[in-house]
DNA sequence: GTGAAAGCGCTAACAC
DNA sequence: GTGTTAGCGCTTTCAC
């Protein structure tokens, strides 16, 4: 093998391949050259067996992976991700989790096959990953729907994450609505059993609370388009005015403008809106959206910072809030 | 370990993880009840070292993943290769493959840590992955853009593609519009250094070919929507007429219909447009998009199958063309 | 600085 | 059907 050809021993081929300072240049060129015209690739297998290392972090991706892809938000985290992974010697590798088989997950997860994972999307349904931290280096990518499991489930192991202030984030822009003259204030919200769609509806409902208004204008959407579209008829459908409206994702704000417009109902003439990602859909539709930025890319950095120190074995805060901020644009 | 507690040897052990039907079944019994109380996971590396398979496939996905991630058509894709490999023993991972770092990923496939990778989306440029197949078992998705490389780099291996038959898809939306009474048909063409782009282009020129028409109402967009924002623009700055255009993609037809609205021109009255994939945006567009449907999910299915049936050593047709459709909907 | 020897945790012949 | 014996290809003490 290599070491044959470099007339060294094994010992040191593994020096030069892990980049050990202990060895002579002498060595390393005759190595290197070696490795090059055998082509030689260490077989990663052996070399995790024996070190206890894979340097590869998985991101896990629920199955649902239509909508996990055609949402930006995503696509921007794990851009950041792979930004901060691409200065290291980690490689990234998504984990589309299948809800049918989720010991094949599992058994990836703890079978040694990564060393570390980063969880997005969090469901309030897939409590499993709040154990996983108790045998593996795992961060959150927002907020895991954990609080409403059942005490006697034992205890949950402390989880480390990086979130969005949701809730602030949602009063922000609801009370912009407000401040900017408009009294009847509807949310489409997102799904209640994911972090973004409950705390976006705390906060609206924080917000409305400081007014005389009836806190029922609720139509519930899937963060998606079509889901915004039906959020917006039933809306429509109950017969009560109202002249501002804050959409808990641009996605949804999206399809619930193609609605309004349906109804002959103009924006932000008889309806403001606000809503939360700044992304294509808010920047390019019809007016382009008032809305909140997340500082998504960043998050992706962040979570995955995060987390090759808990792998290094570094101490880091077990929860880490990211700043958001409002931007105007025309729809309000 | 387990084996101590069943009371059994490792082998035995390692026969039921391994369902192997030479077991008695109280072994089986045994060694379940103690693997269960002891909350064994075999260890991957040392599995896959010993036994040569890692039971992993990969999806390789270059960096560019913003881009990636916000076409519906890679989600459709994947899916289907979820949905496939959920019925096997094979777990699907996608690799980032950073464009800065492409060792890492280069590590990742030849070290051993899949079984075999899937490639969407192949650009001209990652030549590479071309030259992947003779050390791993690879199957594209979509037709490489191998053609352009230099005689001089040595043999080609055989690769295994699963493609659509784009040129053909083009010809019969571009002829739609012909045969719709359109007389001079512009087109947004997609990268020329992407197999789908490239090769509608070629079909659109094939059908103006038959017709008296210039070909050169040609624009270039990236198959985003502010690509073909741009591109429509530019061919509105032209100032030549055109009653109808192809744009090779859906996202791209999105983008150019705001400009086109813009502008106060009318579809399908001022101008026809015929496109490519059945996603939401052609669903959804005002109005609703005529366009070439592909069986994306079921290329997702083909291509994994195809993979699995290259790593059991079956024999398996190097190219499979996949049949496309024509919607009819109100943009012609 | 470098080599020799000893495993990492499992599977795979091979006997029994 | 089950245990025993060898490795899989690397990293890692430990001497030198």
């Amino acid at each position: 093998m290599v070491a044959a050809l470099a007339g060294v021993s094994r010992s040191t081929v593994s020096r030069v391949v892990n980049a050990s300072p202990r060895v002579t240049p002498g060595a390393i060129s005759a190595v290197t050259a070696a490795i090059e015209t055998l082509g030689y690739v260490p077989n990663q297998a052996a070399r995790s067996l024996a070190s206890r290392k894979t340097y590869t972090i998985a991101v896990i991706i629920p199955e649902n992976t239509a909508k996990f892809f055609s949402d930006p938000y995503f696509a921007s985290v794990i851009h950041g991700v792979a930004t901060h992974l691409g200065n290291t010697e980690y490689t990234l590798t998504l984990l589309i989790a299948s809800e049918a088989h989720p010991e094949k997950t599992r058994r990836y997860l703890q079978g040694g096959s990564v060393d570390g994972a980063l969880i997005l999307s969090h469901h309030a349904d897939d409590s499993s990953y709040l154990q996983l931290s108790s045998t593996l280096p795992v961060v959150f990518g927002g907020r895991p729907m954990s609080n409403t499991r059942p005490a006697d489930a034992g205890p949950v192991p402390r989880n480390h994450i990086v979130d969005v202030d949701n809730v602030a984030a949602s009063t922000t822009a609801t009370r912009y609505l407000l401040e900017h003259g408009r009294r009847r204030i509807a949310t489409i919200a997102g799904p209640q059993n994911m972090a973004a769609g409950f705390d976006r509806l705390v906060g609206w409902r924080a917000a409305i609370a400081e007014t005389a208004q009836n806190p029922d204008l609720v139509a519930f959407g899937d963060f998606t388009p079509p889901g915004g579209e039906s959020a917006m008829r039933e809306l429509l459908a109950r017969g009560e005015s109202f002249d501002g409206i804050f959409i808990a994702s641009s996605q949804m704000a999206f399809g619930a403008l193609r609605v309004l417009r349906e109804h002959g109902i103009s924006v932000p003439g008889d309806v403001a809106i606000t809503t939360v990602d700044n992304d294509y859909f808010a920047q390019n539709s019809t007016p382009p959206l008032t809305c909140i930025e997340q500082p998504v890319a960043e998050l992706g950095v962040e979570i995955a910072q995060t987390l090759v120190r808990l792998i290094n074995g570094e101490s880091v805060a077990e929860l880490s809030v990211m700043p958001t901020r409002l931007i105007e644009r025309e729809s309000v």
